[in-house]
DNA sequence: GCAAGGTC
């Protein structure tokens, strides 16, 4: 009879190292390239055999939609660029003949349940199988893990499996009506995407500029009041309410102009420490690569990734901001100190009798803080992988030093009821900002003044100001509203927006993202025909319903049922919908993607018609823009009492007024509407 | 070919 063994299933190979390290496995061997360990577990036999993620996906049982059958199949014949799958997948057929007991080892999370379960399902027997639980890779809690397994977690691969198929059946149905809809449009086949996570980021970002093009910049006035000392001069804060209006504006420099001095009421100084930055954590490390080198999410996760396959950094797919308590971290620094750029700031770090990190909150139970290895680069690093390896480092260094002191020196002025100030900062100590230096402090030096000197006011201004539009979301900022609407993962938002790009949706502009035509056509039809998929909300109902499955009160079937037969009308209404479309050569599918048709659609610009505004058709946007004018149009009269035709001058040659307010603007002066009152009066 | 989720 041939010798059995237990079969533990690790995610990956590094998890499995570990494992193999805390249960004191020192035998290693290779099969198809693919390490694995041999030692004893529970007085038998037994071999840690790492995965590499999912080995298995869904794949579709027939082509068109609506379709609702599919199988699970190994990854590597599915998918492109997934042929190193197949390694990980004939190691598990070859050493799972002879396991009589198989131990899911994976990450403690529904998906890691879920990719050794299948291998189990498919190689092994679910019958002799076993769970363990551990939410570290650190030898104590491995090993309290393997003490204690547990029956195999059935409501947990349950809810995992539901989500591989809620995900699928929303994403594959819902892209391929998208593609029908665009074949029959346009005659051609383009390829078209919509999901759980990538759409509602679509959403997003058309919100955003919608809300920018659609921006009438508000004026307001204010005074700005200047002193000179020692022949420079200062700008001070004024510390009583905006004038807003031109009159009062203008009232109020008047009477500083009377009084023509300040007295200096207060002096005060303060001091302030700046705590250092938490170690890095993925979000923060593409946040920072993309502000100081313009390097992308994705390309970052990448070179991360380069840089954690060669020891020289930790896991970067995380989300923890926290160090792991058993870390050596002298030893680390100590290492560090042979890279000349970090040695005389780990010199310093290494006469501390203890290093302590400055963790930060947020934690993620499988992997912690992104942290140099200590590992020295063998092979000359390239420009990029150094600055994301560079950035790691100094912020870990940084984590662990003094906090920056900076003084504040404040004056109070007075000048009859009005208060000012004039505030000066001075880095006294810089701390961690020597070795993370990224971080801009302002200075500003004063020059040192007596409490109770007279003050000439060297100039009075009333200056205009406007509102100015959000931002264009770019990369960095996308990814950071993805994860704080808790969509996505670490380990694939990057992707996610590349796939927004590469399907047409989003064109760079400047360092922003813009939505194209395509891009707002797609979002019309998923708003009106799969509403649900375009709000987060749809996430938010899936993880109740994954927790319901977890926690056995629904089953993964009735779950499944039930977006069938949300889905399934829709999709066939869209059927229809194109089978009318072409009996009629009509224009259904025009109105659907948002376009103007025969008699229904915006002057300004041929979309579909939205609403009738003051007896011009508009579509949704330039109605929208024209709403946001004529309300703008009451704050502008109140404050600076010029008439409506002045005011679409000054807004037209605004730069942040937005382009379909540009747009409406342009409309009026060529129909001859602006003369006229929007509110009903002639001017 | 189409999702989102793991990881080389």
């Amino acid at each position: 009879m041939r010798e059995t063994y237990v079969l533990i299933i690790a995610e990956k190979p590094k998890a499995a190292l570990r494992i193999a390290q805390a249960l004191e496995f020192k035998t290693r061997h290779t099969l198809y390239g693919v390490p694995y360990w041999v030692g004893v577990y529970r007085d038998r036999k037994a071999l840690i055999v790492p995965a590499a993620g999912h080995l298995f996906t869904l794949k579709a049982e027939e082509g068109g939609y609506p379709v609702f059958k599919y199988s699970w199949a190994p990854r590597h014949e599915v998918e492109r660029n997934s042929s190193y799958l197949r390694k990980f997948f004939k190691i598990f057929q070859k050493l799972s003949s002879n396991a009589e007991l198989y131990v899911n080892a994976c990450d403690f999370d529904i998906e890691g349940s879920v990719i050794g379960y299948m291998i189990i399902k498919v190689f092994g027997d679910e019958r002799k199988a076993k769970r363990v639980k551990f939410s570290s890779l650190t030898r104590e809690e491995l090993r309290t893990a393997f003490n204690n397994p547990h029956d195999l977690d059935r409501e947990m691969i349950e809810a995992g499996l539901c989500r591989h198929e809620l995900d699928w059946l929303w994403g594959i149905n819902v892209s391929r009506a998208l593609m029908d809809i665009y074949r029959t449009l346009t005659g051609r086949r383009y390829v078209l995407s919509a999901g759980r996570v990538q759409s509602p980021t679509l959403m997003e970002v058309i919100k955003r500029q919608v809300e920018r093009d659609t921006f009438v910049p508000v004026v307001s006035f204010d005074v700005e009041v200047r002193i000179e000392i020692e022949g420079k001069m200062f700008r001070l804060t004024n510390r009583f309410p905006s004038p807003v209006s031109k009159v009062r504006a203008l009232e109020i420099a008047k009477k500083l102009r009377e009084l023509r001095r300040l007295k200096l009421v207060k002096v005060e100084t303060s001091r302030r420490a700046v705590a250092p930055p938490p170690p890095f954590n993925l979000p923060d490390l593409q946040l920072e690569a993309s502000r100081i080198a313009g390097i992308s999410p994705s390309e970052t996760l990448r070179i991360a990734e380069s840089l954690y396959l060669n020891s020289l950094i930790s896991y970067p797919r995380t989300n923890s901001q926290r160090l792991p308590k058993d870390l050596n971290n002298k030893a680390i620094v100590t290492s560090l100190s042979k890279i000349n750029v970090y040695k005389d700031h780990c010199m310093r770090l290494l006469r501390r009798p203890k290093l302590i990190p400055h963790n930060g909150r947020k934690d993620d139970p499988a992997h912690p803080a992104i942290y140099p290895t200590g590992y020295i680069p063998r092979k000359k690093l390239s420009k990029k992988e150094w600055i994301i390896y560079d950035l790691i480092t100094r912020r870990y260094l940084s984590t662990f030093s003094d906090p920056a002191e900076i003084l504040n020196l404040k004056y109070t002025l007075l000048a009859g009821e009005y208060t000012f100030s004039l505030t000066g900062q001075k880095i006294e100590s810089k701390g961690w900002i020597d070795i993370y230096r990224y971080v801009q402090i302002k200075e500003q030096e004063l020059p040192s003044l007596q409490e109770g000197s007279a003050l000439d006011i060297a100039s009075v201004k009333v200056v205009k100001k406007y509102t100015r539009p959000p931002p264009r979301y770019t990369r960095a900022t996308l990814l950071k509203w993805m994860e704080s609407v808790n969509i996505g993962t670490e380990a694939t938002r990057a992707d996610i927006l590349e796939v927004l790009f590469k399907r047409g949706y989003f064109r760079p502009l400047g360092n922003g993202i813009e939505v194209s035509t395509l891009g707002m056509e797609v979002a019309a039809i998923l708003e009106n025909y799969f509403s649900e998929l375009i709000s987060i909300e749809l996430t938010r109902a899936f993880e109740m319903k994954m927790e319901a499955v977890r926690l056995g009160k629904k089953s993964r079937s009735e779950v499944v049922r039930e977006a069938v037969s949300i889905l399934s009308p829709r999709l066939l209404r869209i059927k229809d919908m194109i089978k009318e479309h072409k009996l009629t050569g009509g224009k259904v599918l025009e109105q659907a993607v948002g376009r103007g048709i025969n008699g229904k659609s915006c002057v300004i610009c041929g979309r579909l018609l939205h609403r009738v505004v003051d007896g011009i058709p508009l579509c949704k946007y330039h109605a929208k823009a024209y709403e946001s004018l004529k309300s703008a149009y009451f704050i502008w009269k109140e404050r600076s009492d010029i008439d409506f035709n002045e005011y679409l001058k000054a807004i037209v040659k605004n730069k942040s007024t937005g382009k379909y307010v540009k747009e409406v603007i342009d409309y009026l002066m060529e129909s001859g509407r602006s003369s006229t009152n929007v509110h009903g009066s002639k001017t």
